[in-house]
Formats: C-alpha cells, structure tokens, sequence
DNA sequence: TATATCTTTTACTATGTACGAAAAATGCCC
DNA sequence: GGGCATTTTTCGTACATAGTAAAAGATATA
C-alpha cells in the first residue's frame, strides 16, 4: 500500500457505482449506470482499465460468470466490491465532505 | 474544453482549498490547509504542479505579490478562482452528491 | 460456413499526481 | 559586503490514472 493511496477521481465513480449496481454488475452495465447516474459517456475500455487497475489494488474482486447461452456473447465477468474497496471509498466521501460541508450549496 | 473534461481527484481537493482560502491563498498556505482539513501531506511541488495545469485550463489565475519585505523570502504567488473554476468544482461536487445521496452515510 | 451479437482484452496515447532538489529573492549578522 | 539562513517558487523526472479505438473470444442463427 506504500504512501499515499488515495483513489483517482473515475476509481471512486466506478467503485460507487459498484455499491449501487450490487449483483450483476459487468462491464456493460457498469458503463450504463455511470452514464444513466452521471451522465457522463465513457469508451468501454475506460471502464475495463479501471477495473482491473481496482482488482490490483485488492479493492475488487471479479469472476467469470457461466458462458449463459442466451443470445450469443462471451461470458461475463462480474466484479464486486472488497471490503477494502468499501472502506476506501468511505475515505474519499468523507474527506470530499469534510471539504464540502461548510461550502455554500453546489448548484448542479 | 474538448469533450470530457473532468477534474483530476487532487485538483478538486486543490479548487476546494482555494474556496476555503479566499485572499491569501499561496504555495505554502494552500498546502498547510489542505493537510488541516484532509490530514494529507503533500510535496510543495505537487502543489504547484496542479496549480499551473489549472492555470493553463484557466479554472485559475495567479498574481505575484508585491516583494513583501518582512522577513527574508521570494515574492509570493497568490492564487484565485476563475468563475469556470469555480463551476467546475460545482459540478463535481453536484456529480458526487448523486453518486452518494443514497448510499448509506459514510463513517469517515 | 458465414454472419451477427454481446462481451472482454489488448495496445497505445494523453493527462494527472508526486517527489526531491535547484533556483530566486530577501534579511540578518559578522 | 560576503556569507548564511529563510521563505518561496520553479524544474526535471518518474510513475499512476484516464481514455480511445480496434482486435479477439464465444456463442447463436441463417
């Protein structure tokens, strides 16, 4: 873990979305979610890239789900949250809102 | 602006701090709240690493001061918001805010 | 076999984070 | 006035994150 271990600023995105998606959450729906809760569009790869960099770092877990013969497609890989995971995005939220709080209201 | 132009993590820790700062925000000032308020303790240089990237993006302006002459030292740099920046950290804020709002309160 | 579909993986590039040391500018003291 | 301590900024470099586009894997159906 070294020094200083704070979460880039798509890591806790992600990781956050992994809180909401909960079950299945791959790389697919991953992407959705961010975009249907942040609106913001991001390449697939972007997404992959990040996980595996969290799967690295022991904040995540993945594991290849059955080929499910459904329509055609490769097997999924599912990620879920370490707790290590959780707690580290615990860490950034609070001192995002320790930095926040005493702000007046953001208007977004 | 390109396309996707998000704030880095310890940018929006860096425009947060100038928030918080107003007037007399500077190298040295900037770094000791940042390790006040979040307890991190970081390199002057990377200090002013982000402060001149956020200057090229315009989220920021800087002026020297005038060559104070109390105690021995260079003249200082201060730092303010531009009003982009200050939308920026709105909207990063605002992003977070419904990413986290309902999630469970962070114990931080 | 070919083709369409859904997904992951790879390769590459650009940008952000971070440190340590060097440099600038000033005041103080012998 | 020559050095030294002090306060601050700048520079050079290394490594980590963010992001894209395109290739590859795996299955179903025509």
């Amino acid at each position: 873990m070294s020094k200083g271990n704070y979460l880039g600023e798509f890591e806790i995105v992600v990781l956050s979305t992994l809180l909401h998606l909960g079950e299945n959450a791959y790389g697919m729906t991953i992407r959705c979610e961010i975009d249907e809760h942040t609106g913001r569009s991001v390449s697939i790869g972007a997404i992959y890239a990040t996980l595996r960099r969290l799967e690295r770092k022991g904040l995540v877990v993945s594991h290849l789900g059955e080929p499910t013969a459904e329509r055609g497609g490769r097997a999924k890989r599912f990620f879920a949250l370490e707790p290590a995971g959780e707690d580290a995005v615990a860490r950034s939220r609070a001192m995002f809102a320790r930095l926040w709080n005493d702000l007046p209201e953001a208007r977004g």
